[in-house]
DNA sequence: GCTAGCACTCTCAACGCAAGAGTGCTAAAA
DNA sequence: TTTTAGCACTCTTGCGTTGAGAGTGCTAGC
């Protein structure tokens, strides 16, 4: 726990340290922050914050840098959490209820939005049940043994899947089997489906048997992940050194990696940060990440965040961060109701 | 137009530099590659070589590399195309036999083998048609007046939309709408549909609409864009220099701007090269593509390539190319007849 | 407890220098 | 006429030196 005045000169150091890119001197502290004291007292305090591990010093001669336990301190106790300025608030609004009203519509908007405003990569995940339901299925026959299945789960997710059958059958005989399994299916889950104990043709068995595995599928992992602004990400100058950028743009080119990244870290209400070497993957130690969630929760909620250096911008970040996941609530529960 | 000596020593110093990515120097080749000419006669075939514009030389005293020019040279006249090995090509088929019959399966894996193949990013286009048609399309009833619009083309390609209504529908009054649309509509296009004159209620009239836009939405431009594998490419040294490999990774990261890039360039039935400032993309000038089509010609054919270093390795990516595009032809003419 | 002053340390850019690589040219050989 | 051996020349690259500048830690006095 550090003194008022420690705590003082952290936050002064990390918003310039944040704002500079450099490693902030005690001159420049006294000098823009009126702290009332003189260089000599701060520089006193920084060996004092060193020692406790806050700051680090590139070399004797330089300033200091946070370091990851004076970022978490102060994402923990220092920041000010402020809400976005109301025109910015308005002017998102704006932009959400001008594009379609589409899913993929609000991620790509969402995450184009945080993206620029943080100069950070943004992502969104599609929002999961922990426990997918079926809705409505649907056979469109292709050609020959060709069948489209389309499943569509309470969620409003849609999958997809072509399926070869032994035998060919027509248009009628399939809608009609489609209409057999809406009836059979309608509000179960997977678990459920397999338990129906019912006589099934083989091609209804089949098609059962997909609708299961797909179901299944979809209660086993995030769904899509859409990323946006990884290239503002790179350009920040902790990126220079080259194996760095090119670990990030590995692991984001690996979604899988990410995504399971993604699900060891526990959704909370509000959003939470993951700085440096708190974050499982080692690629990421040079990273924070701010993580909300947003949806319903228990029933349809997803991930959301923003990626950058550990020199983030926190308060914008946790507030951008939250107001946009806020809407996107909104967006879900009136759509899903 | 050069001599066959002349030939021989470019392909030799190409040959050279893709494998170490340092100038080439004339002992190197009279070493390496047997010309039966001693060093000086080397030096004095890459002055002219030079004055040609087909190599350049860093500074005075280094080896040569080769230019824009050189590389075209190469790849029209020089190059030895050759077919994958035998052992590789099987080895290929078998993964692809291996997946899913899906398009998206089919995808992954082409851009994952080239990508792999030749240290390069590739990407591969959904098959398109000029004209798209109509197939079958589907209502369901998601919540109050909201309703989901499954729309299916010819040339299976799903696309879905959520209505809002002004009245709530059951979804018994959704199946008739849907059957009498999928009736009148079956196998029209756009610009048919638009001119069939049938009584309309208002809900069909709007649905009507909505597949209109789809429809002429999707004959506008190249459908979602398949690209993997940019880590490897910017691990190639020549993207060192981080201003490069960020151009790169914006322009990717717009994928509208590379897919109007990829519908710029004429597709034909071979692979074709665009080498450095051929690319109408400034931020492309660094690079080489490899682009070919597959799929059924004038019915529904898609974009596939490799984009590198200038310094590809062309004969390789050549029958790479040509190889998947093969593969990606013979799969989609038995999924679309 | 705070601060002015000073010596100390370390980085960074500039400079010079020597080694090495590779060429172009010339004169002799084929 | 063409090829080649030999050599001088040029340019890069790496290394060590040096001086300026930045920022600190410490100490003594307020």
């Amino acid at each position: 726990m550090l003194t008022e005045r420690e705590g003082r000169i952290l936050r002064s150091l990390i918003q310039e340290y944040v704002a500079t890119v450099m490693p902030v001197a005690s001159k420049v502290l006294a000098e823009k922050y009126n702290l009332g004291v003189s260089p000599a007292t701060i520089r006193q305090e920084m060996a004092r914050l060193e020692e406790g591990g806050y700051v680090i010093q590139p070399h004797t001669s330089a300033g200091r840098i946070p370091s990851e336990k004076g970022y978490r301190y102060y994402v923990e106790l220092l920041m000010e959490e402020e809400e976005l300025p109301e025109e910015v608030q308005t002017l998102i609004r704006h932009q959400f209820y001008q594009v379609a009203r589409e899913i993929e519509e609000w991620f790509q908007l969402a995450t184009a939005v945080l993206s620029r405003m943080l100069h950070a990569a943004a992502f969104i995940t599609y929002p999961r049940l922990s426990q997918p339901k079926f809705k409505h299925l649907e056979l469109i026959s292709i050609r020959d043994f060709l069948v489209l299945l389309i499943l569509l789960l309470r969620e409003a997710k849609l999958k997809e899947q072509t399926l070869v059958l032994e035998q060919t059958l027509s248009q009628e005989e399939l809608s009609r089997i489609s209409r057999r399994l809406n009836d059979l299916f309608a509000g179960l889950t997977a678990w459920e489906i397999r338990g129906r104990k019912v006589e099934f043709s083989p091609v209804e068995e089949k098609v059962k048997e997909v609708v299961v595995e797909l179901m299944e599928a979809e209660e086993r992992e995030y769904e899509e992940l859409y990323l946006e602004g990884l290239r503002h990400m790179l350009q920040q100058p902790e990126f220079s050194r080259k194996e760095l950028a090119l670990q990030i743009a590995e692991l984001l080119e690996e979604r899988h990696r990410f995504k399971s990244l993604l699900s060891q870290i526990p959704l909370s209400d509000k959003p939470r940060a993951v700085i440096g070497s708190e974050n499982p993957e080692e690629a990421m130690h040079n990273c924070a990440l701010i993580l909300g969630s947003y949806g319903l929760p228990h029933r349809a909620s997803g991930a959301i965040g923003v990626m950058g250096p550990l020199r983030l911008p926190y308060e914008q970040a946790f507030s951008a961060v939250r107001f946009i996941s806020g809407i996107m609530s909104e967006l879900v529960a009136e759509l899903y109701g």
